[in-house]
DNA sequence: ACGGAAAAAGAAAACGTTTGCGGACGGCGC
DNA sequence: GCGCCGTCCGCAAACGTTTTCTTTTTCCGT
């Protein structure tokens, strides 16, 4: 038996309406009257059901965060910024994980419109994420792309992929790798495609031919790359550097190195797209590809927002700009300066 | 304009009532008019309004989820397993980020509340912790604590901080240490008194005095435990070994070392309460108490679920056993047996 | 063919808000 | 003293379900 309004109004001696007009600052109410309200509000401790006030106002406040892993700590960078912004607007986040998964992406997405969020922040899968967006669309829930992309004619904020790891895969080239490997990300992931072009494209900056056989697909995730950079390791003419397509795969590749005793860089160079931000206590540091989260997160939300505020405005697209830590790990000193 | 119960059963040729109860398998429908029913939400692509469910039921399925620091590692691993036992009993998690700081946990806590959650899961922060609980309890809504306790007339999972730190600071004693440094977390969470009292406890066992001036706070954190593991370094007479009281301080203090051009453990020892994924990748491995998140967040949501069902059962508390990996950080050769 | 039980399904009252509409009251100008 | 306007505030109808209670229909035994 939770307090209501009724009972607030009854204590205070005036409407219902009156108590809502006071809750809401939704019209003028002499100080003496909203004093005697705000008085039972205290002495009855009430909080405004916000159930009921979603219900009438058709709208909850609440925006629906669906992402590929939480335990990727390229997500929890991303959400750290994106919960932090979201409830500044006076928004609450509810969180799914749907592991990289269509069907679990299906049944989370249903489960959020369900609940009637107002908007969806979603990093869609490869294979059912499309439909996924449809879906919400058919209901009129907006949504924002993060990560990836499944579907061009929404709102999205994603790292410039391509371009960036072509200036990585270059470096390598540059600093004289014959055979670069790479452990490509999950199947279908736009952002996959994207930093395969990149390695293929910064392979053609350095005058190399593509290899098929240095191109593996280790999905994302850490025993995948183990798996497959011991595969790449036993070949008879191995690679002499690896690209890591995200963070998870390179420490996955970074075990299997370990554990096959070689030594990076001298032995094999190893670089990612994807920062740590402990890189720094590994060994040796790994030169990567820092995606601006805290920047991503902040303009899922704003897009969001905005969307929000103007529901039939076309679809924005953002491309938020990495940077390039140059650690050792790639062969270069310590205090090399910039890659070109 | 959405779809709701009236449209479908318009289409179905039926009832409100009837449609609701097809919807809810809440009583008999022969299976002609159900199909009618099923026919009819199929084509609309009605979804049932769970805000106007909820309303009606006075429960909302979805617990409120509080947590300190989703960016720390140790948290998303028990956010991981518990968001999936959550969901696999039907119910959402709304995420919040405490940050550590009471004022926000006060506000999130009202937030949840008012949003009606059944539940409420909470890793109390020092200061108000107490005091949220007891706000929630007023409104009824039950509360699970993990990782700390704020109020011991409550349900909660933790570690068995205590004996496992007690432990791991025995064996640096054994090993010979004589000053042994702690960065202690935290002020006021029972966690960091508890591994504190382990602390002193391991040092007696070791028959070494304690020393206030090795004992440090830092925060919980990663910047004041570089700060604090920098000035020990320069004390006259710094330690030999050093415990970091969570993950993120071991980094920390990682990092002072490095910076000062030590190793680790030659000339100092390191280690640690938490663990990390990807440990093994660092330089040098370090020698953890690991705290079994899967667990911690599958009982969390174990109790909630049992205090759901049983609101009047006495509180339980779960303290859930951790394994202490013993790798080299501690100046142990990398295949040393278990610890005594 | 009829009574009556069982089966099927509808009507309507909640749930706790928000909000449009309009009533009561007082003061002011004429 | 009358009409009018402004201020303050209450009434009641939603919002989309769930659920109790009731009504209608079916079907069976006799």
């Amino acid at each position: 038996m939770p307090i209501t309004m009724r009972d607030v109004s009854a204590m205070a001696g005036v409407s219902i309406s009156t108590v809502s007009h006071v809750v809401n600052n939704t019209r003028a109410v002499p100080d003496r009257t909203r004093q005697k309200v705000m008085d039972a509000i205290h002495a009855t401790g009430f909080m405004p059901n916000t159930i009921a006030r979603s219900l009438k106002r058709a709208e909850t406040r609440t925006l629906g965060l669906a992402i590929g892993d939480i335990s990727n700590p390229y997500f929890t960078a991303v959400v750290h910024p994106l919960e932090a912004a979201a409830v500044k607007a006076g928004y609450t986040l509810i969180l799914t994980d749907i592991g990289e998964d269509p069907d679990r992406e299906t049944a989370a997405l249903q489960a959020l419109i369900g609940r009637r969020v107002d908007g969806l922040i979603l990093s869609p899968s490869g294979a059912g994420g499309a439909q996924a967006i449809a879906h919400a669309k058919r209901n009129k829930v907006p949504v924002v792309q993060i990560d990836r992309i499944a579907d061009r004619d929404c709102d999205y904020v994603v790292a410039s992929n391509q371009p960036d790891m072509q200036r990585l895969v270059r470096h390598l080239a540059q600093r004289g790798h014959k055979r670069i490997g790479m452990l490509a990300g999950l199947n279908g992931l736009s952002s996959t495609q994207e930093r395969i072009e990149g390695y293929r494209l910064g392979l053609k900056d350095g005058g190399i031919a593509f290899d098929p056989d240095l191109m593996v697909t280790a999905d994302s995730s850490m025993a995948p790359a183990h798996a497959t950079t011991l595969k790449l390791l036993a070949l008879p003419n191995p690679p002499t550097a690896l690209v890591a397509s995200n963070n998870l795969m390179a420490l996955g590749a970074l075990r299997a190195i370990k554990e096959r005793r070689l030594s990076v860089p001298r032995d094999i160079a190893l670089v990612a797209f994807d920062e740590f931000e402990w890189t720094d206590l590994f060994q040796p540091r790994l030169t990567t590809i820092a995606q601006p989260c805290q920047e991503i997160g902040e303009w899922a939300v704003k897009l969001m927002l905005d969307r929000l505020a103007n529901p039939d405005a076309p679809p924005r697209h953002i491309h938020v700009a990495t940077t390039l830590h140059h650690r050792e790990s790639c062969g270069c000193p310590a205090d090399a300066g910039p890659i070109a």
